[in-house]
RNA sequence: UGGGGUGUAGCCAAGCGGUAAGGCAAGGGACUUUGACUCCCUGACACGCAGGUUCGAUCCCUGCCACCCCAGCCA
């Protein structure tokens, strides 16, 4: 599945460093920061630093960017440990944490404060903010800068004994503050943060920032190439800087490789947004299925093979993008077109009466339960007098084309007869309360009598007397089709708090599809009750359905992951 | 108006100087006890635009245009 994934510009640099000795194996790392829930724009950089090291029979490393305490915890560790397995990987090269590595952290902060690569600030936030210039203009140096390399060092010491408050003094490298790249403006490398580490505890007062923190890590782990995202771009002078500055306390120079991170039609990947969503009550949690968190997918009933085949065959490149959610639709019916098991269900009930059949009287089937996999078995319907179709099935005045029940129109239930539509019951508005139809009880599904040709189509239905009732839950993207938000820039990246940020929220709520979500109780086969939450069937000819946790002895939920092709619905709709 | 990137069909994406892969979507058709699956067929006087180099350019050069990223003591 995975091969195809072709090649890509990722995987071509790759080959060269190897080819001219650069590098003589392949390490890659997938460094999550353990801030919040994983959705699936994450699994295009998890499946190629993942990817990319099996290619190459190479490791891959898991590796906690933990250096900001204020905003992680470890109920997200796990959760991301979770996801990374269930979408079939494993951190071959090792499980770590960017706070391993605090203590070198400090040990080369040192050695670059006597070396005056470091120097502490004085600078209040707004201040530094004010010296550092404009995207346009060069910023100008701290009078701190070019204080004593002792005094710096003394002043540092005493910032990790806990002598200063929060935002009083920040260690910062000595680059270049008027470089045309504001990254390289003397970028913070510690601040000072009383906040209890979920893993470090109460040993730390000042925090390593990402800049400084990750390409340490990286080297210290042996990592070859460092695949992330575009954004990072810009700091990859910086992440060079760093290692060759710290070079004798490290054992290699990583490189890093930046590709464009994967925007979704119909949904947003922007963990603020996301937040807002949960926070707002706009969906049930960050697993309602509506969401594109990987716990949400998982209970939709999407699979990690699927999502791993989706992030194959988007492929690789540095152009901003938009995938169209159709492909990842495609993926999981792909996945799950193999591995369902068939069964029936219908979703919106109109009752059919049989009316030759023999009142009382009940005949047991059976039926496969995938046609293209025997192996995989058979089980047993019944059908008695009076059944459920969907009411879709039925028009009274057929639309062109229509090959379903209509007066005067045969079609066979699957896996039991050719009946023949008579007419139906009305009430007294007018609306449709049964289809009476008559069987032809030579052409019972396994039988010579079976082989009659005709000219409608093969429809699903559920016995009436042992239907279970169920709840199934229909989505709709959380975003109109015309709205998508996921070309827009990530807001994550902008201050949450920003004033700015205000009308975008605003926007943005806006722009909630409000069908994302539709309730219906239907009726299913009694093969539904054996199912374990998790558990997936094909409706047939309705789509994909996974039991929900929500479900109950006394009513099943089944959520639709996704509904299968409909053709013909789309040329009805022209 | 600084710097860093990107621009190939509706959406992704190959292509690496020799005359435009593939997938999804879309449209035809075959098959069908799922209008599903499967199987056929259909798509770029042409690769953001304009010049230039070349026998020949999507691939090289120049200029322009559009879009994205950067002014956190976030990652």
């Amino acid at each position: 599945m995975d091969d195809k994934a072709r090649s890509n510009f990722i995987w071509d640099m790759i080959e060269q460093d190897l080819s001219e000795g650069v590098y003589t194996e392949v390490h890659t790392r997938f460094p999550p920061e353990p801030n919040g829930y994983m959705h699936i724009g994450h699994c295009k950089a998890l499946i190629m630093n993942f990817l990319t090291a099996e290619k190459f029979g190479g490791k891959c490393n898991l590796r906690f960017d933990d250096t900001n305490p204020a905003k992680e915890d470890m109920e997200f560790v796990r959760n991301i440990e979770k996801d990374i397995r269930w979408l079939g990987f494993d951190w071959t090269g090792g499980l770590f944490y960017a706070s391993d590595y605090y203590d070198l952290c400090y040990e080369i902060a040192e050695d670059w404060i006597m070396r005056g690569l470091a120097y502490v600030d004085e600078l209040s936030k707004e201040e530094m903010r004010a010296y550092r210039g404009t995207l346009t203009e060069p910023g100008r140096n701290s009078p701190w800068r070019d204080r004593p390399a002792e005094e710096s060092l003394n002043l540092f010491r005493r910032m990790r004994a806990g002598e200063f408050p929060e935002g009083s003094l920040t260690l910062r490298m000595k680059i270049d503050m008027a470089s045309p790249n504001v990254v390289m403006r003397d970028p913070a490398m510690y601040r000072i943060l009383y906040k209890e580490h979920w893993r470090t505890g109460k040993k730390w007062c000042i925090y390593p920032m990402y800049d400084f923190a990750h390409p340490i890590g990286d080297a210290m782990e042996g990592i070859t190439h460092s695949l992330c995202s575009l954004e990072y771009e810009i700091h990859r002078p910086l992440y060079d800087w760093v290692v060759e500055h710290a070079g004798n306390k490290l054992p290699g120079h990583p490189r890093q490789i930046e590709f464009a991170r994967l925007n979704l039609t119909g949904t947003i990947m922007s963990k603020r947004y996301l937040r807002q969503l949960v926070e707002g009550g706009y969906v049930r949690g960050w697993d309602d299925p509506r969401m594109p968190t990987l716990s949400a997918l998982r209970r939709r009933g999407y699979t990690g093979e699927a999502i791993r085949d989706f992030v194959s065959r988007i492929g690789m490149s540095k152009a901003d993008s938009v995938v169209d959610y159709a492909l990842l639709e495609s993926c999981v019916r792909d996945d799950l077109g193999e591995k369902s098991p068939r069964a029936m269900a219908v979703l919106h009930p109109l009752k059919v009466i049989l009316t030759n059949w023999p009142e009382g009287e009940t005949k047991t089937l059976t039926v496969e339960n995938h046609p293209d996999h025997p192996e995989m078995g058979t089980h047993t319907v019944t059908i008695g007098r009076e059944i459920w179709i969907e009411q879709d099935d039925f028009m009274e005045e057929p639309i062109k084309k229509y090959q379903r029940m209509f007066p005067g129109n045969e079609v066979r239930l699957k896996g039991a007869y050719i009946v023949r539509c008579d007419g139906c019951e009305k009430d007294a508005e007018g609306n449709v309360t049964a289809v009476l139809c008559t069987v032809d009880f030579d052409t019972e599904s396994g039988t010579p009598g079976a082989d009659r040709k005709i000219k409608g189509k093969t429809l699903h239905w559920v016995n009436a007397a042992d239907a279970v009732p169920f709840e199934a839950r229909l989505y709709e993207p959380l975003l109109a089709e015309d709205d998508e938000l996921a070309a827009e820039a990530d807001p994550e990246a902008a201050d949450p708090d920003a004033e700015s940020a205000v009308p975008a929220k605003k926007d943005f709520i806006s722009r909630l599809n409000p069908n994302s979500l539709t309730v219906v109780k239907g009726y299913a086969e009694p093969v539904i009750l054996s199912a374990e939450v998790g558990d997936t069937f094909q409706f047939l000819r309705s789509g994909y359905f996974c039991k929900d946790p929500d479900s109950t002895a006394a009513m099943p939920v089944f959520n639709r992951t996704v509904g299968l092709r409909d053709t013909f619905a789309k040329q009805a709709r022209k």
